[in-house]
RNA sequence: GGCCCCAUCGUCUAAUGGUUAGGACAACGGGUUUUCAAUCCGUUAACCGGAGUUCGACUCUCCGUGGGGUCACCA
């Protein structure tokens, strides 16, 4: 086959969402194919007329679309009938295949299938990543490879298909090595000569168990939704049973690609680790421009914020930059908001007066309110001093610094911190007063004195 | 249960008979610092067990143990 184009496939069957394994399937098919030049395509087996959903197959495009993984072209089963029916007549004039009278076992059965007839021999073969693997057939009987002409089986139909479609590499989930051997069978039925298989190692839960609903997210599309790049989910999914052998880490698909090789990937299952994949998808968004950031900030950011009085979409881009380090997915966003973190760049926060005082204060007790008074006060004449059009971090900073460490920079940078934002935690004073503005700014000090005046 | 596959830090992994067993995530500690975040630096942490083969085994062989997969008129 040395010289022949690589054609690969990956083919979902439409009777649930793309699931975040199925994704690494589809990666590695697809970056085998681009790296060879050869075509990658997808094949949707919809052989299984009741629980194949047009829904699903919409969904599973979709989701290839969002993680920008191209093919060269699309195939239904469904629309294939009329081959499948050909070569089950071929197999059957060449005894390789019966129709066989059935007794029904379950609600559903057909009195009658084809049936294909096992030479019971032991089949060998070669996996690009599992090595030599030898099953014995035997015990596999005469399978059903259709339930009549125009319903052919999962094994059949995919041999038929791989065949027609000149797939020279299958690469699938180690789940189906097992039954690798019976498709093998159907292969050398027809004589065609057979196509090189790599069967990738599984993905596995934390638990070590196979990866399912109850583990949370499987549908791809809720990654999405959660807020994470494709740029992330293709690296990392890359990265389970695969490495380059170097220390990189990162890698756009194009680097991928160009790095990919089968002869490194791993033998044995690898479990899905989720922070890793946060951790990731933090590095993808710190190399966004401020619009991205801009215009996932206002999607993401909830009612709970948005209904408030004081709420400006000017405002929450104006502090994208600051809620975009304390995140790794856009999700964070909302999560934060929720958690009362968002708040008080909108609206004049609510706190104690007693909160003002910085913990490891060097105020004296009874004239502390007094003390405090004067500080804020101190503050607020340095700032009022600042033009507006200077207003802005560093100057801010610059404006006070002097001031804050002659009289104690925790006695007067955490009250300042405080009265802006009401919150024993946030980002520091001179950031919270460039977002907030001067006015605002000036106001919450006032605010503040007041509190302690009481 | 039969058959198949797998086995290095908690997790993803490097190592292709000779390394102080390396990196990343996480965790922990520290620097910076008004708090948080970010950032920088550092620490803890692994060869499943037992026999071989060999001058020498994480690397090769066998057995055991553990884990996973698969045994449909689903794919």
């Amino acid at each position: 086959m040395t010289d022949k184009k690589v054609v690969t496939r990956f083919a979902p069957s439409p009777t649930g969402h793309l699931h975040i394994g199925g994704v690494r399937s589809a990666l590695f098919n697809y970056l085998w194919a681009r790296k060879h030049g050869g075509e990658f395509l997808l094949r949707i087996e919809d052989t299984d007329k009741e629980r194949s959903k047009k829904e699903f197959e919409d969904s599973i495009l979709e989701s290839f679309k969002w993680l920008g993984l191209s093919y060269d072209a699309m195939y239904r089963q469904s629309e294939n009938t009329e081959v499948y029916k050909k070569y089950l007549e071929q197999l059957i004039a060449d005894d390789k295949a019966y129709i066989s009278k059935e007794e029904p076992k379950e609600p559903g059965d057909r009195d009658s299938v084809i049936r294909f007839r096992n030479p019971n021999k032991v089949v060998t073969f070669d996996d690009k990543i599992m090595g030599t693997i030898s099953i014995d057939t035997t015990d596999l009987g005469d399978f059903v490879i259709a339930k009549d002409f125009e319903t052919p089986v999962f094994h059949f139909a995919n041999v038929v298909d791989d065949f027609e479609m000149g797939i020279t590499l299958v690469m699938r989930g180690q789940e189906h090595a097992p039954n690798t051997p019976r498709q093998i069978l159907i292969w050398e039925a027809f004589g065609w000569e057979l196509p090189e298989y790599a069967h990738i190692p599984l993905i596995l839960a934390p638990d070590k168990t196979k990866l399912s609903k109850r583990h949370g997210a499987l549908d791809t599309r809720e990654y999405r939704n959660l807020g994470y790049l494709p740029e992330a989910i293709t690296n990392f999914m890359a990265l389970i049973g695969w490495n380059p052998g170097t220390e990189q880490e990162i890698f756009s698909l194009t680097e991928l690609i160009e790095q990919f090789d089968l002869a490194r990937v791993q033998k044995s299952a690898g479990v899905f680790n989720i922070e890793k994949l946060d951790w990731m998808n933090r590095e993808y968004i710190k190399l966004l421009g401020p619009d991205a950031t801009q215009s996932a900030m206002l999607m993401y950011i909830p009612n709970i914020i948005r209904n408030l009085t004081g709420y400006s979409n000017e405002m929450t881009a104006r502090i994208a930059p600051i809620i975009m380090e304390r995140i790794s997915k856009w999700s964070d966003i909302t999560t934060l908001a929720e958690a009362g973190e968002l708040t008080y760049y909108f609206e004049q926060p609510v706190y104690e007066k007693d909160a003002l005082f910085f913990a490891k204060t060097k105020l004296t007790t009874d004239t502390k309110y007094t003390e405090l008074i004067a500080i804020i006060e101190g503050l607020k004449m340095r700032l009022e001093a600042l033009e507006n059009t200077d207003w802005n971090t560093e100057s801010i900073k610059k404006s006070i610094w002097d001031y804050t460490e002659s009289v104690g920079r925790g006695d007067a940078l955490w009250p300042m911190r405080y009265a802006l934002s009401g919150k024993d935690k946030s980002p520091d004073p001179f950031i919270l007063s460039e977002v907030l503005g001067k006015e605002e700014t000036l106001k919450r000090l006032d605010i503040a004195i007041q509190k302690l005046q009481n």
